[in-house]
DNA sequence: GTAAACAGTGGAGCGCGCTCCAAGGTCAAG
DNA sequence: CTTGACCTTGGAGCGCGCTCCACTGTTTAC
C-alpha cells in the first residue's frame, strides 16, 4: 500500500504518517520509482498508535514500545512482560483519573468553588 | 504571597507561574511596587491544575473551567452541574483508558506483536 | 502528448508549554 | 551605602507534533 491509501485508511495525513516514520513509529520499504511502500497491518499499528497518544503516551513512548516488541525475543513469555508493562502503565494513569474524579465528585458535592480567590 | 513563596509551595517555576497568570489560569494582584500578590488558596488550585494537565487536559480548557466557575451563579446547583460536566470527560477517558487496556491484555495472552510487520 | 493525480525531498512555520536571558527596579541586612 | 535576594518586563529559544509550501519526479487517464 502506498502513502495516500494508508492516509486515507487510517485517517491521518501524508505528512503525519512520514513524520511518523522518521521518528521510528512506522517503516517502509520502497519502491524501485522511490515510493513508501506499507504492509496491511500499519493500519491497525496506526489507530493503536492514536489511541495511546490521545491518551497522553508521546510518540517517543510508543516508539520505543514498538522498537521493544520488535527486538523483543520471540517468546510469548517475553512479549507477555512487554504487555504487562505497559499495562501498569495504564492502570496508573486510571488510578490517577480516579482520584482526580473522586476529587471532583467531593467538590461538586460540597460546592467548593476550586478556583483562586479574588486577594 | 508574592511569586518565590508561591512558587516553592506549588513546586513550579516562577517563569510557568507567569506563563500562566497570562494564560488565564490564575489572577494576581499588584502590591504598589508591582509585585504580584497570591492568595493562599492558589496552591491546592495550582496542584489541581497540575494534576489536570497531566491528565492530558490543556491549559486553555482548564482555564476554561476556571473561568466557567468564576462567571457560574454561585448556587450550589450551577457549580455541580459544571463538575458533573468535567467528570463526564474524566468518565470518558478512564473508558478509552480501560479499551486501550483490554486490548493490550488481549495481545499480551495471544502473543499477538501489535506492529508493522515486514513487507 | 498532455493533464491530473499521485509520489518524493527539504525547509519554514506554528501552537503548546514552557525555560532562559538581559536589563533593570525594590527592599532588608550589615 | 553597598550587597544580595527578590521582583519586573520583554524577547529569544526549545522540544513536541505536526502542517504547509515549493519544487521535482512518476503514473494514469484521456
Amino acid at each position: 500500500m502506498r502513502i495516500g491509501e494508508l492516509a486515507e485508511r487510517s485517517g491521518l495525513s501524508r505528512d503525519a504518517i512520514r513524520f511518523y516514520e522518521t521518528r521510528g513509529l512506522l517503516e517502509s520499504h520502497r519502491s524501485p520509482n522511490g515510493y513508501r511502500e506499507f504492509a496491511a497491518d500499519a493500519v491497525p499499528w496506526l489507530a493503536y498508535v492514536r489511541t495511546a497518544q490521545r491518551l497522553g503516551f508521546t510518540l517517543a513512548a510508543i516508539a520505543a514500545h514498538g522498537a521493544e516488541l520488535r527486538e523483543a525475543p520471540d517468546s510469548a513469555a517475553a512479549l507477555s512482560a512487554l504487555f504487562a508493562e505497559k499495562i501498569a502503565v495504564v492502570d496508573a494513569k486510571m488510578s490517577e483519573l480516579a482520584v482526580l474524579r473522586e476529587e471532583l465528585a467531593e467538590r461538586a458535592v460540597t460546592g467548593c468553588p476550586l478556583r483562586p480567590e479574588q486577594q
